[in-house]
DNA sequence: TTTCGTCTTTACATCGTTGGAACAACGATG
DNA sequence: CATCGTTGTTCCAACGATGTAAAGACGAAA
């Protein structure tokens, strides 16, 4: 490994002048720069990151706290924020929580200005308190703790009132929602928006249509389908608050030989790959998760040249498919 | 963030002294070693990974060269791949190179001592003389190209032939496979299991069964199956080389009305969380995923302390769900 | 010619850590 | 009591980079 003193050496000149080469500092004469160039190339010197960090006081990384990677949606996340962290020559550590408290209270205690410049943090089931950070954080996604800190993410009342409102429009009446819990704050705006959207069209909330989920994982979804499924007056269509939750409900669905979605009109959350090749493909609400992930970045880089406090909306759409379509 | 120096003027030892206690060096007196331990407690002391790394010569971090993370397989792996190597205090870099050509070979040529202390590769397109190697490094699957660089996977070829073997056992005759591939050497091997499995059944080898696949997408899967479909005298059987190849040739046989698996048998590789769920579910190839991370992350770390040459070869099941049932 | 100001280069210290050598303290041995 | 080996501690240099300050070069203005 060639170093800024091997190059110098061969270019004749101090160490310094080929670090000042190498970060673009204009007063070089010609004559030195086109030597230390020279230099450079020969000896296909790279930078060492962590002298470079060390002496600028960055750690050059910054984290990604989030449940799980096997998570479609984290997957597909984590893909853009690697790139989007990229232009900031900032590294991804990622830390898997598994969406338990003590995952994440571990991880979030493990973070700090010696390991990461900066973290994006994906938390389901933190308390207020549990917030004591040392370096300057975004979370995804709205939560019902109100901290001060920036956060990213769609308007998920008015995501979840507009995928109601699509079933709605299809005719249904007795519209469940799959994937409450008491402590996640995402899942009480999904929650809230649905309610809202039942109300604006003078359609019942009822308690027995509303089923919780501890997990999001595609088990949960295909266990609440199935208690709805057991009651004596069943849905005619379930507002799943993820795609795995729903392809779970609709493999229940179809272990119960009730059709989607002439019997059963289903809607996702998040829009995965996979919901766009389930038979039948999975009408889902899409965030835009390039934006997600951008404006997170960004939004971090702002935050370690000054401090502040910011909340950024992505958009979102909602893709229809054939989970829904007109009976 | 306190230093050694700040502990060690709280403890009024030598910066040194504390370095010992923390790493663990055993002559230190017990008197000496309480005060410095207070004084750890005290003032919160993490060590500065970057000077420390720097210092001992390594990065502290290993690299994860993989297509894309959208790709369940390559989702779940890292997350594994994580996890092993937490245990020996390596942070991994993710990098993407969707499979292409050149994304291989820029990913790999930024790789290198003075980022990454190793690398973990699972490249697609790559020809021998691009692996010009300046880390210890490990394959993931088996290649055609024959380079000296250790590997850990699954026998393919007794992978596919169980495979195939499955297919025949439930008596269907024309057996197609999707997903063959010019330059890829696990496709090679796949192919070669599934023409040795047809062989010993006495099965005839027909090209026009044996369809390829540029990607490996749940698009390309349909659109392999619907030229399956297209043929005069269709298959009554597909395998596919991975699971989302046949979630897209389910999904495509689905369109055009064909029943999985009564009309048609369909087995995948990979055993994604998805094919559980899909319906019919996917009988699949599941290789042990915790195996090779495991034995990727330990081999690499034997490599860094002396070069070695090893082929690991990780355990693998298949697990036959509803694409395949008997009729 | 001297002085001044602008460009250009260099020496040195420093980031936080650890390896190595030097040194100090100590009881045990002859 | 001198010597020795073991144990315990400190000092110094070094990892590779960059910020700072100071010195050097050079032309222009006085």
């Amino acid at each position: 490994m060639a170093t800024l003193k091997d190059v110098a050496r061969l270019a004749g000149v101090s160490v310094k002048t080929v670090s000042n080469v190498v970060n673009g500092y204009s007063f070089v004469k010609p004559d030195n720069r086109r030597r230390v160039e020279e230099a450079l190339e020969a000896t296909g010197y790279r930078p060492n990151l962590g002298a470079r960090n060390l002496r600028r006081g960055r750690t050059g990384s910054i984290a990604l706290v989030l449940p799980e990677l096997s998570i479609p949606y984290f997957a597909e996340l984590t893909g853009l924020v690697i790139a989007a962290a990229q232009e900031h020559e900032w590294n991804v550590l990622i830390e898997q929580t598994f969406g338990t408290l003590s995952g994440e209270r571990s991880a979030l205690a493990s973070l700090g200005p010696h390991l990461v410049d900066a973290a994006i943090l994906s938390p389901e089931a933190l308390h207020v308190d549990d917030f004591q950070l040392s370096v300057p954080s975004v979370l995804l996604g709205e939560h019902a703790v109100d901290v001060p800190i920036s956060r990213v993410g769609i308007d998920n009342v008015a995501a979840a009132r507009v995928a109601v409102r699509h079933l709605i429009s299809l005719g249904r009446k007795r519209i469940a929602a799959i994937g409450a819990h008491p402590h996640r704050g995402t899942a009480a705006l999904r929650l809230e928006g649905y309610r809202s959207a039942l109300e604006e069209a003078g359609l019942p909330f009822l308690d027995e249509l509303v089923v919780p989920a501890l997990n999001y994982h595609r088990a949960d979804g295909a266990a609440a389908m199935k208690s709805l499924l057991d009651l004596r007056n069943p849905p005619d269509a379930v507002f799943c608050f993820n795609d795995l939750l729903a392809i779970g409900a609709m493999r229940a669905a179809a272990e119960r030989f009730v059709r989607v979605p002439a019997d059963l009109a289903v809607v996702g959350f998040d829009n995965n790959e996979e919901s766009v090749y389930s038979s039948p493909s999975l009408t889902s609400v899409a965030p835009d998760k390039g934006s997600i992930a951008r404006a997170a970045v960004d939004l971090l880089h702002r935050q370690t040249e000054s401090p502040a406090l910011e909340h950024v909306e992505t958009p979102f759409s909602l893709l229809v498919r054939e989970s829904t379509v007109a009976r």
